[in-house]
DNA sequence: ACAAAAGTGTTGGAGATACACCCATGA
DNA sequence: TCATGGGTGTATCTCCAACACTTTTGT
């Protein structure tokens, strides 16, 4: 009886300064042109690791990403979701097994985009943020699936201390607001969201403010410690 | 490598009619003796079988329940959560390869108990109705963090939809709202909580009376279609 | 007749919502 | 000087919490 393999793969979010919410997707090459395939971060764990230090190394050695904040949302097992014609270039050049069965655990990562530029690990693939609107409907295997079950559970979830890793470490009340209005999808009351944040009592002002924007600077806020 | 095994293991929470919150465990015979031990109902993964369904397949086999609500809630990989020596007898005596890593996904199942009285499977165990307050601290591998784990899930999770599962066909306004306390873990008020669960509008009153009981009769209710 | 749980409305207060104008800056 | 988003307070309404007595049954 074969094996069934355990992989790991990241649903990556970052907020951008356009104000997007963004996914890490990698581009992978599937043969010696030009053809590539867009797929989520994962790899198969190894034997003796534990299945958030296996996150954190897949996740390094993919993106050199490090002491980012890392969840597990889901595990996904149907026996078919790497048996996809699509799909069978890639598992022959990156897997030593590619017909067999892979189980993968799904885990959430949020990074401060700005502390962060995302480098290839290797000169087969090259990572991309990508606007959650935009992504490519032929992800591979079930990963399109996977993106849409961690982006439910990210809005699902949604409280000041998850959305702290998403923000830069200075931002404007009006960049925080626009995050919980896309989190939430609905457009937020400024005045009341002003007076609700500051109730929460976990973000402080500083004295600095905004630069170099043509109307009335913002002023720039922290997390407390 | 030798390779990673899967298992799927259930917490399966009843809600008895002297009202308590029950969860349903495994006493497996762990040698000739009349040594046993508690576990989490659970078992390893067929080689092409989905989760959900290996889910299924495993509680029928050992409990005789079916089509029950089963909702996976987490995955747990600890390497070393299959080697302390307290389990190894059990492991011996059910495992074909004992030694091997086994990182189990864990299920959520609600039942009614009132449609169900478990049933042994086998003559090597008995299943068991245990008071969540009263399970003992001993369980096989970590089901004991599984089993914390759960139930934190279903507190988290509470909905009206999910709390359907545990109640009989017929039940009280009070039963109704002792489940709730019990998972909300607070008292709540009777009369405010009439009002919130009527305008939920997902159960209905029957003309049906409780009878035998000392005390006014209460009108029963089901949930709507 | 007594014990036990069922059933039923009203009020006050806290918190949420709705809403409009002046300000500081860069171009 | 104009366009742009920043920043601020009040009045109303809705929703939630608190609270006590009468009813029906079995013993």
């Amino acid at each position: 009886m074969p094996p069934i393999n355990l992989s790991i793969d990241c649903v990556i979010f970052g907020f951008d300064n356009d104000q997007k919410l963004k996914v890490l997707l990698i581009k992978k090459n599937i043969n010696k042109k030009n053809d590539y395939q867009y797929a989520l971060p994962g790899d198969l764990l190894n034997h003796d690791e534990d299945l958030l230090t296996g996150g954190k190394r897949i996740l390094k050695s993919l993106t050199s990403l490090e002491n980012i904040f890392l969840r597990q949302f889901h595990a996904f097992g149907n026996p078919e979701r790497t048996k996809q014609k699509k799909d069978q270039a890639w598992l022959r050049l990156y897997r030593k097994k590619p017909e067999e069965r892979v189980v993968t655990i799904g885990y959430i990562a949020l990074v401060k985009m700005e502390e962060y530029v995302p480098q290839a690990a290797s000169f087969a693939f090259q990572t991309e943020w990508v606007n959650i609107k935009d992504v490519p409907d032929n992800l591979a295997f079930d990963h399109n699936y996977i993106l849409d079950y961690g982006i439910e559970y990210l809005k699902e979830q949604i409280d000041h201390k998850l959305i702290s890793n998403l923000l830069p470490s200075r931002f404007t009340l009006s960049q925080l607001q626009h995050l919980y209005e896309i989190l939430l999808d609905e457009k937020l009351d400024k005045r009341n969201f002003r007076k609700n944040i500051s109730k929460i009592d976990i973000i402080k002002k500083t004295n600095e403010k905004q630069e170099g924007v043509r109307h009335k600077p913002a002023y720039l806020y922290t997390y407390k410690i």
